[in-house]
Parts: structure tokens; C-alpha cells; sequence
RNA sequence: GCGGGCGUGGUGGAAUGGUAGACACACCAGACUUAAAAUCUGUUGGGCGUAUGCCCGUGGGGGUUCGAGUCCCCCCGCCCGCACCA
């Protein structure tokens, strides 16, 4: 008995796979195409566990449908640009380009053994300048289509470093390197109109079936639409009205203040007239300009001294505060406090001093407000104080609705709707990404670069040496004749936020070598991706640009009408996550130690015996030193192995623990099967028992690929294994049983499975054979075993004939001796047949 | 702070509102072996009972239902996102 040897079995089916072409995405009009995306990765270095799972998922999506018939397109590629190639450029030197490429090369290395079934002649990185160049003329048919405009915005200022940083290098308010706090600048920058989209982007997520609720709702709550009122308050002054946006104008007659953002005009105004003003606006500046930041850092407020009149009552006055939790890109910048029904608004009131108001009540409590700010469901009656559209008991949503109709005819505001969703800017002032493709003339302004000209390539002779945009810098890259009038005049030297190089990336898979930024005809055909898969933490961003994208591709005859929406199907999987080893040192502090260190049965250290902490499912970090290497998975166990690791166990939209046992046990598992198949006989011989297990992991493996729960289609095959091993059928039938199970498994176990296949002499590649279908007649039962519940409790169970009508059941059950017991004489409350299922009787 | 999600034995998990714990890990027992490993077989949610069996049990509390892990409300814990990380 040979043991089955990963180490040449895989590499030798991997090179019949190449030889043989098999996975060559091949446009085939006669066939329907099947288009497979796993998120592309970062080109980090190293492959990841996390990796492992996400296109091992792919793999046997794209393996399957290959099998059903399907043309598939299962490509690969990398989302190459961005800051990391630059932060290694300057910490260790070198090239952001060098790095890149050379971590692709090796990431490329150690993805190849996994045996993915990817067509890597359609391999591109966003950094080739063949990609960028294309997307440097999508850019210039956006702007042509008025997509892209140019304006004001907030970036977070290290005043040390002299640069831009990104929300990531802001800790705690200061600049990563320089530890300097960080402030916050206007520049001028890039926008993509995305915000003209909204309804669209909004509406359209109802058509899209195959997608998880959550991220939906999450795309729908980021989009955030609402109506409100907008209207005019006053000044006492005689000064500009303000304006403010409310979507709770029902509460009114509960306002405490008027609030500004730190960047409204009028605060602009007051910054530049009142020194005090300007020193508080100064200090709103400190810190970093993340929603976060801003919404949980200490609210603060400046009383200006201005006044309004409320609009109900001109000898009620409000004072206007600058707050600095008000935020000038949602609404107009300026908002009326209610804090009796908003907790902010509360807490802000408390803290400066001003009135609180009850303006409505629960229906059964009229305890006013004290510290905690009463804030119902909008669907909730409550009942109304003094509301001056006359309300008395109704809920927010009439009581919205109804104010809005009173302002409207009163003829003081209007019914406005807002969305949350910004503008995408996509300026960086960085190296590692894509030029944007214009000049900066001082005659004719801002001037797209000639089509000709792109791709606008990205210098080599650049160095990291100082902090700051290299380009900018460059003169002789920076420096460049005007398109238009050819007098000398200045390139653009933000690049392109990288999630640009991704909202498109799918669509040029298409074709991939064409010298406009898709064909056309390979875009119809291939075009929409069947299935995309990647993780949860790209939910809104990423998914809400591609597709903002596709619609703008669209515009721009880039893409057909048809792939308006670029994913039909999404799956959002989990993390794979590993178990932190900890002892403390004599200050307490943990020290971490490697898995392999560690003895896991005992939780002791295997070199000291020393106990450890045990820190069960946390997000593999290097610094945690919880981190299992695919490579050294790969080594030890095989492909294979770790692709039935990562399926087995845990739901894949749920997180995976890796553990060193479960690793083991696949291995030990892929072995018995190979044993299974190694010494079988053959013959003529059938098992009538051994076929209908056949038919129901047919079924039920084949149900679990379509519905996403490989766990469960593995749980299956370790049923079916165990019904094969224990099966006393002969070799004829139990050698049909071992090639379906091999088949089975293929999607998931490759290399075992053309191994298992060829040892039984299949026919060719069992990448190429069809999908087994179940012999639906051996599924059919003749009886049934049915529970019965007496008052909800399971207390007996009876077979009956899978044909016996409800009434025959019933008696069935009621003649039941345990039935009978608890009846003692009397007649059943009620009696509960649900046909197939369950007998529940009510005593 | 806001938005979204998750929580089931010692562990990972299974369960169209219908027998909670499939399948696997781990542990324990047995077979094989001089021995170990490997392999094979069997037991295993907790409690009570000789036993047919009974009681408890899906983060905590409440509700809807003939029936709730599943639906609703409140609370706790953890995870993801928050627009310049990818």
C-alpha cells in the first residue's frame, strides 16, 4: 500500500492542466459563459491564509460550472498601486516599482501550487502602464462626459512632514512619522460626480437578487436618502438668512439653538472679523477629518452672538453656535438643535448651558427630559406638546410629513430631498498610482493630454529620501507643452486613489490586451461577472465605485447597456483567523508565541513546558505571531490539503479558525480517501444501497457549491466516504461509488481527484468530465419517520408511508401508545399534522 | 458616535418557524502492534434514574406562536465599515 504523495502528485496534474490548457477562458458563442472574480489581492509579498480561502472558493465555483458545461472566465491579476510601495521605498530604499514587481513575481510562486483553475494569460497589475494608460482614457472620456470636476476639499496636514497624510497615517490626531498633530487644509482636487448617481445607485440595488441583504442595506444607509425641510432662519442682525436642512422639522417648537459647521461661510466670515472666532475655528481644525474622528472626539462650541428669530415666533430668539460636530459637505452646513430628541444635541445643550424643550411624549409617559434624550422609533406614536401644525398623538413619519405639507403652503421652506453619499475624490498627492492625465496652462487653464500621448507614464528617477509627492518635484516629467497651445505649462501631479484601478479592473479581464480600454465584443460576451467573491470590508466602498463605474463606462461606450450592473451575485466570505499563544513577562506585558511553538492538546510551550494563554479566534497579525504560512502548509501537507481546510467547518461568509489539528485531520482524510480507491477491484456487480447514497451526495454536495455552504457539501463527502468505507458491496459497485466521490470532490481536491480518476481509468481529465447527475428514482422513500410532539415537547416518533394522506397520520398518532398515555381519555386542544414534518398535540 | 453583522457542547459547526448538536476536531475506551506511530471500531451537551424514561439547555431578559437557535423588543459581548489602508 502506497502512501498518497502530495508533493508529486500535485505538480504533475498542475503541468497536464497547462499542457492541456484546460483553464484558456475561450469565447464560445455555442456555449453559455460563466465569469468567476475573486477580489484581486494586494501584492503584499506573501500570500496569506486568508488568500488560500478566497479563491480556493473561486476555484470550485469556476471548476464546477466548468463541469456543468459552462465557458468560464476565472482570471487573476493585482491591485498593485498604492502607499505600502512607497513606505518600503523609504524605509529600506529601492523602488515602489522594483518592490512591486518583485512581490508579485513571488506572490505568483506561491499561488501557482495551489492548483486554481485560473487562465493566467489574462494576468495584468494595475501599475503595467498598458493598464494605467487605459485608464488614463477612461478618466479623459469621463471628463469629456462631465464626470470629473475639480473643487475644494479637506485633507488631513502634517505641518511637520510638510504632506498630505492619509486617515491611516493619523494616530490619535498626529502624524505617524513626524508625531506632530495634524491639521486640516483645503486643497484644490479631482471629484468624480458620483453624488449625481444616487437614486440610481439607490434604486438599482432592489434588482440585485444575488447579493447578501447586509451589504445592501449598508450601500442603501451610505447612500443615505431622506427628505426633510429646508428653510431660512432669520437674522436679528439684518445679516444673510441661514439656511438650514432638517429631517426633523416636527420638532421645531423644540429648538434650542442654531449650529454651524466650522466651515460654513458665515463661520469663514466670523474668522476673519473676530479673533476669539478664529481661534476656536483654529482649534476645530486640529485633528484628523475621519467621520470617526470627528463624531467621537469632545464636541465643542463658540457662541457667535448672532441671533435668529424662530420662524413661528419672531420674538423668540435662538443664538448661533459654531459646533464642530456639524459637517459642511451634508446638508447646508448648518443645522437647529433639538435636544430634548437628540442626544448629541443633548449632550451639546447640557454642556454650553442652553434650554431643553420636550416637544412630543411617549403615549403613556410625560416625564421631560433630563439627561437622556427621548428618541422613539419614527414609526411610533407619541403624543404631541403644543406642535404647531395642531398634531396630537401621531408618529415622527406623519408628523414629518404633515409639518413639511404645513411649511410649504405657509410658503417659509420647502420639502428638499438629500442624500449622504459625497463626491469621490480621487486626488493623492502620491507617487505609486496613476497620473491623472492633464496639464495646467496658464493660458488655456486645465487641458486633458492628447489620447496620443498616454499612457502619461510615471518616471523612473525618483527617490523617497524627503517626505512628500515626488512628482512634484520632477521637473523635467512636471514640466511639458501645453496640449492645446504647446507654450510651457505643468502636468498634474496628484495621481489616482487606487480604488480607481479597481472599480474596472473586472471589465478589462474581458480582454485584457486591448488597446482601448475594453473591446466591445469581448465585454458583451464575457460581461457580467457570474459570481463575485471577496470580503465584507469592501462592502461600500469598492463595490458602491465599480459600480458607479460600470454605469459611467457605459456613458462612455465602454461597456454594453447590459452590464449597467457588474456583479449579478456577490459573496461576502470571512477572515481566516488563528488562536493568539501568550505568556506574560515580569512586567505583565504578553509575549507571543509561533503555533509551531506551542504544544496545542496541553497549552503548554514545547520547549519549557511553560503554560500559555490561550487567546482563541483573533485576526492573524504578524505582530501577534498567530500566523500560519500557506507555504509551509503547502509543503508539509499539499494543496490539496489546505483547499479542504479552508471549505471544511465553518460556514464561508463566517470567520475560520485555522488550527494545526483541523489541518492534520484534512490530511488524514484526503489519505483514506486515496486508500479507498488504491486497491479496488472491479466488476458488474451493483448495491442498490451503495447507488442511493450516490444520489443523495450528488444532491447534497451539489446543492451545498450552488448555495455557498462548502461546509456543508464537505460534511457530506465525509458521509459519503463513511458510507463507502462501510459498505459491503462489491468492487464493481463500490469502484462507481470512489470515481463519483473523486468527481465530488474535484472542485475542492483537485489533484487527489485526477489522481483517483486516472488510477480507476476515467476517461481523460476529470477537469473535463461532466458533473455526475443523481438517479432522482433512488431518492424516493417509501416511509417516513415522522416525530410527535406532545405540547411542543418530542415524545414519540412513528413511520409512516410517505403517501399516507393527513388523516391517516393523525389517527396514527393519536392511536400511539405514548399519545394515548398523556390523553388519558380526554381529546386533544388541537392536533398539528404537518405533512412530512412534524405532529404536535395539544393537551 | 453612526451604519451593518455575529453569538449553539471541551472546539469548529448543522438545523425551509417543526426531532437542537448532522459532519468534523479533541478526549476516553477497545482492536491491531514487542512498543509507538499510523489505521480500524465504539462512547461522549449537562443533570436525575436499574430502566421504559424525566428535567435542563442555543450570550442575558422579555414577547409572538400549537411549536422559537430561527421572528419581534431591550440589554451584554465580539467583529466589519465610516469616504486618503487595501
Amino acid at each position: 500500500m502506497s502512501r498518497y504523495n502530495a508533493r508529486t502528485v500535485e505538480p504533475k496534474w498542475q503541468k497536464a492542466w497547462d499542457d492541456a490548457q484546460t483553464f484558456l477562458a475561450t469565447r464560445d458563442e455555442q456555449r453559455e459563459k460563466y465569469y468567476v472574480l475573486e477580489m484581486f489581492p494586494y501584492p503584499s509579498g506573501r500570500i496569506h491564509i486568508g488568500h488560500v480561502r478566497n479563491y480556493t472558493m473561486g476555484d470550485v465555483i469556476a471548476r464546477y460550472k466548468s463541469s456543468c458545461g459552462f465557458s468560464v472566465l476565472h482570471p487573476m491579476g493585482w491591485d498593485a498601486f498604492g502607499m505600502p510601495a512607497e513606505n518600503a521605498a523609504m524605509a529600506i530604499g529601492g523602488h515602489p516599482k522594483d518592490w512591486t514587481y518583485g512581490n508579485i513575481a513571488a506572490m505568483r510562486e506561491q499561488m501557482k501550487p495551489l492548483g486554481l483553475s485560473i487562465d493566467w494569460t489574462r494576468e495584468f497589475a494595475t501599475c503595467d502602464p498598458e493598464y494605467y494608460g487605459q485608464q488614463q482614457a477612461l478618466f479623459l472620456d469621463m471628463m469629456d462626459k462631465g464626470l470629473v470636476y475639480r473643487k475644494n476639499a479637506t485633507v488631513n496636514w502634517d505641518p511637520v512632514d510638510m504632506t498630505v497624510l492619509a486617515n491611516e497615517q493619523v494616530i490619535d490626531g498626529k502624524g505617524w512619522r513626524s508625531d506632530a498633530p495634524v491639521e486640516r487644509r483645503d486643497l484644490t482636487q479631482w471629484f468624480f460626480k458620483i453624488s449625481d448617481w444616487s437614486e440610481e445607485l439607490l434604486g438599482a440595488l432592489d434588482g440585485l437578487d444575488n447579493w447578501p441583504d447586509k451589504v445592501k442595506l449598508m450601500q442603501a444607509n451610505w447612500i443615505g436618502k431622506s427628505r426633510g425641510l429646508q428653510f431660512g432662519f432669520e437674522r436679528t442682525d439684518g445679516g444673510a438668512a441661514i439656511e438650514v436642512y432638517t429631517t426633523r422639522p416636527d420638532t421645531l417648537m423644540g429648538a434650542s439653538f442654531v449650529g454651524i459647521s466650522p466651515d460654513h461661510p458665515l463661520a469663514k466670515e466670523l474668522e476673519a472679523s473676530n479673533p476669539e472666532a478664529a481661534a476656536f475655528i483654529a482649534e476645530c481644525r486640529k485633528g484628523g477629518t475621519t467621520a470617526e474622528a470627528l463624531e467621537t472626539g469632545e464636541k465643542l462650541g463658540f457662541d457667535t452672538g448672532i441671533k435668529v428669530k424662530h420662524p413661528l415666533n419672531p420674538d423668540w430668539e435662538l443664538p448661533v453656535w459654531v459646533a464642530n460636530f456639524i459637517l459642511m459637505d451634508y446638508g447646508t452646513g448648518a443645522i437647529f438643535a433639538c435636544p430634548a430628541h437628540d442626544q448629541r444635541d443633548l449632550d451639546f445643550c447640557r454642556k454650553y448651558d442652553l434650554p431643553v424643550i420636550d416637544t412630543f411624549f411617549a403615549t403613556d409617559d410625560a416625564t421631560p427630559v433630563e439627561n437622556t434624550a427621548f428618541v422613539p422609533l419614527k414609526t411610533e406614536k407619541v403624543k404631541w406638546v403644543n406642535h404647531f401644525a395642531g398634531l396630537d398623538v401621531a408618529t415622527g413619519e406623519d408628523a414629518v410629513n404633515t409639518t413639511i405639507d404645513f411649511v410649504e403652503k405657509a410658503g417659509w421652506g420647502k420639502g428638499v430631498t438629500q442624500y449622504r453619499l459625497r463626491d469621490w475624490g480621487l486626488s493623492r498627492q502620491r507617487y505609486w498610482g496613476c497620473p491623472i492625465p492633464v496639464v495646467h496652462c496658464d493660458d488655456c487653464g486645465v487641458v486633458p493630454e492628447k489620447k496620443e500621448n498616454l499612457p502619461v507614464e510615471l518616471p523612473v528617477d525618483v527617490t523617497f529620501d524627503i517626505p512628500g509627492n515626488p512628482l512634484d518635484r520632477h521637473p523635467t516629467w512636471r514640466d511639458t507643452p501645453c496640449p492645446s497651445c504647446g507654450k510651457a505649462a505643468k502636468r498634474e501631479t496628484d495621481t489616482m486613489d487606487t480604488f480607481v484601478d479597481s472599480s474596472w479592473y473586472f471589465a478589462r479581464f474581458t480582454s485584457p490586451r486591448a488597446d482601448t480600454p475594453t473591446d466591445l465584443d469581448d465585454a458583451a460576451y464575457w460581461m457580467n461577472v457570474d459570481q463575485y467573491i471577496g470580503g465584507i470590508e469592501h462592502a461600500i466602498l469598492h463595490l458602491l465605485y465599480s459600480r458607479f463605474f460600470a454605469r459611467a463606462m457605459q456613458e462612455t461606450g465602454h461597456l454594453p447597456a447590459s452590464a449597467k450592473e457588474p456583479f449579478d451575485a456577490l459573496f461576502t466570505q470571512g477572515m481566516v483567523t488563528h488562536a493568539i499563544y501568550q505568556t506574560r513577562d515580569e512586567n505583565n506585558r504578553p509575549i507571543y508565541h509561533l503555533p509551531e511553538d506551542v504544544d496545542e492538546a496541553n497549552a503548554t510551550l514545547r520547549a519549557t513546558g511553560e503554560a500559555v494563554e490561550v487567546i482563541p479566534s483573533a485576526k492573524m497579525s504578524k505582530s501577534k505571531k498567530n500566523v500560519v504560512d500557506p507555504v509551509d502548509i503547502i509543503d508539509q501537507y499539499g494543496a490539496d490539503t489546505a483547499r479542504w481546510f479552508v471549505l471544511s467547518d465553518s460556514p464561508p461568509e463566517r470567520d475560520v479558525e485555522w488550527t494545526a489539528s483541523g489541518a492534520e485531520a484534512s490530511w488524514k482524510f484526503l489519505g483514506r480517501v486515496w486508500r479507498l480507491a488504491e486497491d479496488l477491484g472491479d466488476g458488474d456487480d451493483t448495491d442498490q444501497d451503495l447507488e442511493r447514497a450516490c444520489a443523495i451526495a450528488i444532491n447534497e454536495v451539489t446543492l451545498g457549491i450552488e448555495t455557498f455552504g462548502f461546509n456543508k457539501s464537505v460534511a457530506k463527502l465525509y458521509e459519503f466516504a463513511n458510507a463507502i468505507s462501510k459498505s459491503k458491496a462489491g468492487p464493481g459497485a463500490k469502484r462507481k461509488a470512489v470515481k463519483v466521490l473523486a468527481q465530488l470532490m474535484s472542485p475542492m481536491t483537485p489533484h487527489l481527484s485526477e489522481e483517483i480518476w486516472s488510477h480507476l481509468g476515467g476517461e481523460g481529465l476529470i477537469a473535463n468530465a461532466p458533473w455526475p447527475v443523481a438517479d432522482e428514482s433512488l431518492l424516493v422513500q417509501d416511509t417516513i419517520t415522522m416525530p410527535i410532539q406532545i405540547n411542543g415537547k418530542r415524545r414519540a416518533e412513528i413511520d409512516v408511508s410517505s403517501e399516507a394522506s393527513k388523516e391517516e397520520v393523525e389517527k396514527l398518532a393519536l392511536a400511539h401508545e405514548a399519545v394515548v398515555r398523556a390523553l388519558e381519555g380526554r381529546e386533544p386542544k388541537k392536533l398539528i399534522v404537518v405533512p412530512g414534518r412534524i405532529i404536535n398535540v395539544v393537551i
